[in-house]
DNA sequence: TTGACGCATGCCGATATGGGCATATGATTG
DNA sequence: CAATCATATGCCCATATCGGCATGCGTCAA
């Protein structure tokens, strides 16, 4: 097997970074294409890529303007990958006292040595 | 260029499900490989590839206990990404009225043609 | 010392990636 | 219809993946 595709979940599309600036772009408003890629310095076709996957997870949509393409956020998805995050934190504020027990473990176990 | 490693950062290490998995696991505490593997049905290998993974940006903290080695979570690196989607989190209880907005958009385009 | 155990690593194969480039597709305008 | 603009797609390449398997390495016990 290989690594998960980009498309199956929010998680593998914003590994990404191209992909979450995107996304923060997008909070400012819809865009054309060409407008994104070029405020992120990447090709049409990149772009374009990008916005497929984005598209996939359903983290953006896309809305016809004559010759343009619009392209909006969907952050509902997001709220997911938050919310598994979140889930962790009570552990990263307890973080300097578990750190604290391991460097006094480090400890115990140099003098052991 | 290839996609990025899955060392590069905390968003690519937690695309891996199995790696979420983990990560959840390490709520309860510290673990030995071994143990880990078992109750993931996952072989002791590809336990320690992810746990290596996981170690590399961060995520996980090891310690040697005799024979064993104890894996232990380390969620700060969590932080960042709970903070990037919460970057997001107005839009996300916005996204039913821009849906609606977008569905409008869509009945008038319709109209037009 | 010799085993046995716990874990890490190396190698393989199949696969999906992301970037570059050319080009197809669609819509607008003259 | 022809020309043009805005996007999407297809193809190629180099690369990193994840899984399976064998094996190396360090630690403990007899």
């Amino acid at each position: 097997m290989a690594r998960a595709a980009t498309t199956s979940d929010v998680f593998n599309a914003i590994a990404e970074p191209q992909r979450r600036e995107i996304l923060m772009l997008l909070r400012a408003g819809e865009r054309p294409v060409t407008e994104l890629a070029r405020e992120l310095g990447m090709t049409q076709p990149g772009a374009s890529k990008h916005l497929r996957v984005l598209r996939e997870v359903g983290l953006v949509r896309d809305r016809k303007a004559g010759k343009q393409r619009l392209y909006g956020l969907d952050a509902r998805g997001l709220r997911a990958v938050h919310e598994w995050t979140g889930g962790f934190e009570r552990f990263w504020n307890e973080s300097f006292d578990r750190l604290d027990a391991y460097v006094q473990d480090l400890k115990q176990a140099r003098q052991e040595e």
